[in-house]
DNA sequence: GACAAATGATACTAATATGGTATCTTTATA
DNA sequence: TATAAAGATACCATATTAGTATCATTTGTC
């Protein structure tokens, strides 16, 4: 049982790469000498950081990648959620079921706090927070 | 992006169902016509619970299963364990690349916060407090 | 003892998600 | 104008999830 996939695992060390480098753009050329990722699948993550809006891309020769927003705005949870969908911990299949009264159905309410909890936490941590302390 | 996957969801709802039951056993039959889950793949269910020693089953005619140990016991965190395996957020494949500390890495450090929290969470809730208030 | 109704064991299948590849197009710059 | 970059898109392999199907075994009842 994982939380995190391995698109969201690359991008988020891509982004961290690329907050702590000095240059102004990065290649995935670059990104793929260091970070030792499969180019092709690295790139296509690349693209879609783009089009979120989280990367800013150059095209043609001397081209590549920065953030497109500060690293102290780019959450975990915002990964997640490009990469792996909304966080949605069961969608409550026991309607009509096991609850008696539909209104209230314990289960999901106590899914729905731990839910809560843990996006709070993912909301808490930054890229800028991953890179600042050597991690 | 799913913490809780179909099965141990059907697990959940047929322990509630059983630990809320006034007769002594209950059968794969009743719990289909209850539940409206797939009699097949339910059956598969009820057998791990089985063998894992959830629930106790009975042979032959008039069988079924029952509890084996207290519904106050069985806890979500079991169940989960029990169908989707261990609960490990990430395995942590930032070694020796983002991380320039190889012991100190910080992603890890906050996602495995995270992740004992979940586990608490998970931890408190039992099959026993699902059903006490009609849930 | 035969039958029916239950679980046990086990093998198979279908659908979906995950983790990639491969190829061609477009763009910028030296 | 060649080259090195990203953009777009289609494809593929594997693993996981969800579910089926079948036969064997057990046990209560007539």
């Amino acid at each position: 049982m994982k939380l995190i996939t391995r698109d969201t695992d690359y991008a988020i060390r891509a982004l961290c790469f690329i907050a702590q480098s000095k240059n102004d753009k990065v290649s995935a050329r670059e990104l793929v000498k260091t970070l030792r990722v499969p180019k092709a699948f690295l790139r296509k993550i690349l693209q879609i950081l783009n089009k979120k809006g989280v990367l800013k891309s150059y095209k043609g020769q001397g081209g590549g990648f920065n953030l497109a927003i500060p690293a102290t705005r780019i959450f975990l949870l915002d990964l997640m959620k490009i990469f792996q969908g909304p966080l949605e911990l069961n969608q409550c299949t026991f309607k009509r079921v096991v609850c008696r009264d539909v209104k209230f159905c314990l289960v999901k309410k106590k899914i729905d706090n731990i839910q809560r909890l843990v996006m709070q936490e993912l909301h808490n941590i930054s890229i800028a927070a991953l890179v600042e302390k050597g991690g």
